[in-house]
DNA sequence: GAAATAAGTCAACATGGCTGACATAAACGA
DNA sequence: TCGTTTATGTCAGCCATGTTGACTTATTTC
């Protein structure tokens, strides 16, 4: 909305200013403006702040922490993905990710398989009782977002979509949409699921 | 708190299955449907992934970790707010703030005036230093944010407005609306910028 | 003048990132 | 067949940033 320009507080402008030319765009199509662009990086702040609330507060019960729901949601969704496939999801070290992993698998909400092509492949499945939790934890969420999608109006589902893919860095956009097209794999039975 | 079921052992229990019915929507408007919706989720996590990816970076060449960036560009963009208006924003403990508000000081990016109605209050301001810091590190970010506006085609700007208004909890709204309005106040002079 | 408020500080602790080094099993290539 | 690469796991320690709790200092307010 308004705000428009933006007062400058001081004067004399400061150093930068190397990337934006003024306070003008004046060539170019009609761009969004810099200040309208900033507000939509709070709101995006803000809405990803409290996206995360609900799940954040379930998770407290139970002694685990985001990166514990982060994991869990994707095997849950993805579920027969390689420990592999979750580290470049996630963008984090193996060690980071082994400390949740282990005490997912060790606490029965994630099962481990050989890959039966590749047997160094561990392949990962939510059980009975991680599907539980991931659902419980997607919840909220799901409620939020249909609740947002619509006070956005008619349209909003495919625009926020295409939003959403171009806010990806562009060399990982075929990684994630062959991410997000893999459906679940079943586990296969008679391996050790060592419960259950 | 509560700490209800909690690990249990095996599983033999499924807890769950509480919230959710069952799998079909059946009655209703035809609201978006939950696989949709858990995509939603998913496209929201890899595009905020990304999103700090860049600042990231630019951030550890400074010694500086994400915490600096929100609270400089809060600080920033709505200058002149108090230490209590930032603890409200990030929603984090005002021991938490002050580790990274103390360097941001200290390293001359920020600086505080006593309130002038009310001389217990720290307002805040950034330096020159620090506007040219808060604006290096969104530019990425503008960019990133413009290409994705216009990716999602003619419309898109309204229509995220108002999903991600509908993000943010209803309580919270009419204080981030206010928050979003705020303009930079300029500093006052007289007080001691320490550099510039 | 007492109480409430805004801010700051110290200390201890938890989570979840990181690097580096190294181990094991399985697949692969020559 | 053997040596290398790959997928995974693990130990050890460090860092950033969140938490709780206790307490101090100004300043405003009643």
């Amino acid at each position: 909305m308004t705000d428009l320009n933006e007062p400058l507080t001081q004067e004399q402008k400061s150093p930068e200013a190397k990337l934006r030319g003024n306070g003008r765009p004046a060539r170019k199509r009609a761009s969004v403006p810099e200040a309208k662009l900033l507000e939509f990086a709070e709101l995006l702040f803000f809405a990803y702040r409290d996206f995360t609330r609900d799940p954040d507060a379930i998770l407290k019960d139970f002694g685990f922490g985001r990166a514990h729901h982060r994991v869990l949601h994707f095997v849950n969704r993805h579920s027969g993905l390689r420990v592999v496939d979750l580290l470049d999801i996630l963008t984090i070290t193996k060690q980071s990710l082994s400390r949740v992993l282990k005490q997912l698998i060790d606490q029965g909400y994630i099962v481990q398989q050989a890959g039966s092509s590749d047997r160094r492949e561990r392949l990962l499945f939510p059980t009975d009782r991680g599907r539980a939790l991931a659902e419980r934890l997607a919840a909220p969420q799901s409620v939020r977002l249909a609740s947002a999608l619509k006070a956005a109006g008619p349209g909003a589902e495919a625009i926020l979509r295409r939003f959403l893919e171009a806010m990806v860095n562009a060399e990982e956009r075929p990684k994630v949409s062959s991410i997000m097209a893999s459906s679940p794999v079943p586990l296969k039975e008679g391996g050790k699921e060592e419960e259950a």
